[in-house]
Order: structure tokens, then sequence, then C-alpha cells
DNA sequence: ACAAAAGTGTTCCAGGTACACCCATGG
DNA sequence: CCATGGGTGTACCTGGAACACTTTTGT
């Protein structure tokens, strides 16, 4: 960065963050949305974001935002994208100052996910299908961010963060199938080819959910998962 | 992003570019730097930057301090990542505003990249094993750029919008070999795959380099891509 | 004739796809 | 004993890796 020749634009900067979630039990993709109490945009649904803070890094601060909404242990986040176009924020006009969001995408353990009430503003899960317009161009962000889990997905093992510890290879399958869509693979397949990759520990433990034979427990093998990092796997 | 309630931090937003362009002649990975003439860093090297203008886009002005180091008609541009920590330039202590960069990665075509010289400082091309420590955290921005570029030539055709219109396959080869790596693929394998993409149209013209026999120009046909896009592809 | 570069073909093997089929449990 | 879900096995095919070989040029 070099001198200016022009005015400079003036920032306020923020972090948004995308953080999603999947409901195993009832096969649902879910992203964490806060109804806005002032204007602009006064009564839609955004995502949640926080402006940054004197010493406070940009991932420090999305992991605040997220903190502030949703108690939970287990969560994979990185950053996803920047936004800062002119007039994106209307609020530009009010302030003369540009508004850019560096956006965060988040994914969230559902089962001892959380939800903080009582916050200024309603805080819910929302099924990603049904999910209402936001505010400012958070769709925009949002559509960025899905893009972003289902490559993730496929490529790294960021399902194994986000998965009770202990899981049956069902749960696994229910999990991928949840956020590519079905007809992604083959049941069997799916299973071999996990297994063979032999980052799964088998438990010997069984598990009974109503009738059917009882399901094998696994854990992720980080051990034996580490020396594949940064290799090109494929969990499809 | 909501109220606050802690006193915020103040930003200078800025734009840095990892330019890089391959020498296929010379075999050789290039990346564009620029030498500083100011403090901090003055006589350091560090990638091309600028602060963002008013009214102006964050990618308007990535291609804008492109434009002040470089004439050239054909790249591939598309944003990086954005670091933002405390105390990541030394100017945030003399100006108390934190300097945030927004890295942007572009590909540029060699043959018709023509460096602007008598600029304020000077611009020269660095071959990626010989470049220097430079200023800032810019070593870790072009260690990011460069995996980018690695992964995004793998799986996407970036390569087309770099070579010149007509190329044989032994200049695409080239290419890859310089970016990847040598031992990326076999020559033979790489030819029969490229070909099966049925994405390149051969021109039936012949091109003498030398001794050897004649080889065929090939273009990059966009229609035929077209229908591929966002489809997992595999050039390697 | 020989070297150099382009281009073709072949063999082998890993890994994906699409199934059919067996196993253990509840009702 | 049958429905339900868990788990195994197989036959087929695609596509990559390695490498031998042919073709067309310059010297």
């Amino acid at each position: 960065m070099t001198a200016p020749s022009l005015p400079l634009a003036e920032f306020v900067v923020g972090v948004d963050n995308v953080i999603f979630s999947v409901d195993t039990d009832q096969n649902r993709l879910l992203v964490l949305l806060v109804q806005r109490q002032q204007v602009p945009f006064a009564g839609y649904w955004s995502l949640p974001g926080t402006l940054v803070r004197q010493g406070e890094s940009l991932e420090a601060a999305a992991y605040r935002t997220l903190a502030e909404k949703i108690r939970v242990s287990n969560l994979y986040l990185e950053q996803l994208y920047t936004f800062g176009e002119p007039a994106r924020d209307p609020r530009e006009t009010t302030y003369g100052k540009r508004y850019l969001s560096v956006s965060y995408f988040a994914l969230v353990r559902f089962a001892d996910a959380e939800l903080i009430a009582g916050g200024e503003c309603p805080v819910q899960w929302f099924a990603l299908s049904t999910c209402p317009e936001l505010a400012f161009d958070h769709n925009k962000i949002l559509a960025y961010g899905h893009r972003r889990l289902c490559n993730k997905l496929e490529y790294s093992p960021v399902a194994f963060d986000v998965l009770p510890e202990y899981f049956t290879l069902n749960d696994l399958y229910q999990f991928y199938s949840t956020v590519l869509g079905a007809n992604f693979s083959d049941y069997s397949n799916f299973r071999s080819r996990l297994l063979k990759l032999g980052i799964l520990q088998d438990t010997h433990q069984k598990v009974i959910r109503g009738a059917g034979r009882p399901a094998t427990l696994y854990r992720f093998d980080r051990e034996a998962f580490a020396p594949l990092k940064d290799k090109p796997l494929v969990f499809v």
C-alpha cells in the first residue's frame, strides 16, 4: 500500500458469520440467523455479525459473535470472503463511511449447540430451504457460505469436528446426505470408502436404535488422519 | 453487525496483489514485486498494493494497482484472503489505525505483460524460488497466493486465460510443469487427458520450433467448456 | 543416419458404481 | 417370520501410471 493521490475511502470494519449446523435427526441443514431490532432493515433476519473492537483480530471478532449467540464447544471456523463494494450498506450514506464485512464460515455441532436467549435480538435456526430474505447483502454471503460448506465436506474432515465423538456410519452418511443432498453416493460404497481410509476407529461397541441390527460405533482417529492432512482426500 | 459496547477499532483499508506469471521459455514461475521507497520497510520489496479510494470497490482497487505497474490485456484475478490482525503494520502504532489488507490473487499472460517503468518505485519480476524477504507480512500473503495458484490450476481452466490464444500441447504442459513442479504428470498421459476433455480445438495448423516433428496448434474452446463449468474437472 | 520433438498405443492396476445378498434385532 | 436397518461381497467399468513405440522434422 503506497501513498494516495485521491481521497481515500473511510471504512467501518465488521465481521459476519455464516453459521451452519446439521440436524441429522430431521435431515435438515440449518443456518443461524438473528432478527435485527434497529434500522436499517429493522425486523429483517440477518447473519450474526459485529464490529471489530480495538486490539481484536478478525477471527476473534468472529468467535465472539458466535459465542454471544450460541454456546457450543465443537465447531469449525474459517474466513470466507470480504465484501466491501460501495453502497452495500445503506448506513454508508448516513455516516459517510463504507461498511466492510469480512465474512466467516462456521459449522457447529448441533447436539450441544445451545442458543442464548435473552440477548438484544431473537436468535433462531432456519432450515436453509426455508431461509427468508435477509438484510443487506446477506443472502449473497449465505450463498457463498453454502458453496464453501459443500466443497469443504468433500475434501476435508470437517464433519468429524461436528459429529458426536462416537457415531455410527449411518450417522455419518446422514450428515453428508443432508448437506450434499441425497444421491451423493450409494450407502454401501460410502461405507467401504470411509473404512478403507483407515481414519475411523472401531470401538466394538454397538448401539441399538429401534428395529434392525445394532450399529457399530466409530470415532474419528486423529492420529491416523494426521499423515493424510493436506493430501487430496475424497469423502464423497 | 450490531451496536458496539466497547471501543471499536479504526481501520485503514488497502489491497495487496499477488501477481503471478509464467515464463514458459525459461520455466520460471514469477511474482511481481515493487521496491518500497518510504518507511516503514524502505528498500524492502513488497507486493504491489494501494489504499482503497472513495467510491472504489475492492476489486477495482486491485485492478488499478495492477494497471499502474504493468500493461497486460489477459489475466485472471480473484480475491485471496483478508489479513487484519492487530500490529500487522507498524504504522498502526504511529497513526492509531489498524491496517487491513484485502489480498487479491492474479495470474497474467507473460508474453504481453509490459512492466511500467518510471513510476515512483522499481517494479520487477522475481522467480518465486529466489524471492527475497518481503515487507510487512507479505511473505505470508505470497505463500497463501502460491497455494491458491496450484489449486486453481488443478481444477479450473485459468491456464487458458493466460496462454497465447494458439498454443501447442507442449506449451500447455510446460506451463503446468513450471507451476506445479516437474513430475506432476507424464507428458503423454497429460496429452490424452486434455484431449479427451474435448475442450481443445484442433486448428490443424502446425508450428515448427527447431528440430523435431511440427506441433499442432490448439485453442481453448470456450463453448465446449461452458457446460463443464462448475463440474469437478481435473487438469492435473 | 541420427537426434529431437510430437504423437500413439498398450498394459497394468486402483478405485468408483451399481447392485445383490447376508446378518441381527424388534415386533 | 417378517420388516427394518446394518453390513459384506461381487461384477463391471473408468481412468490414471508407466512406458514402449511410431512419426516427422532438422542437421
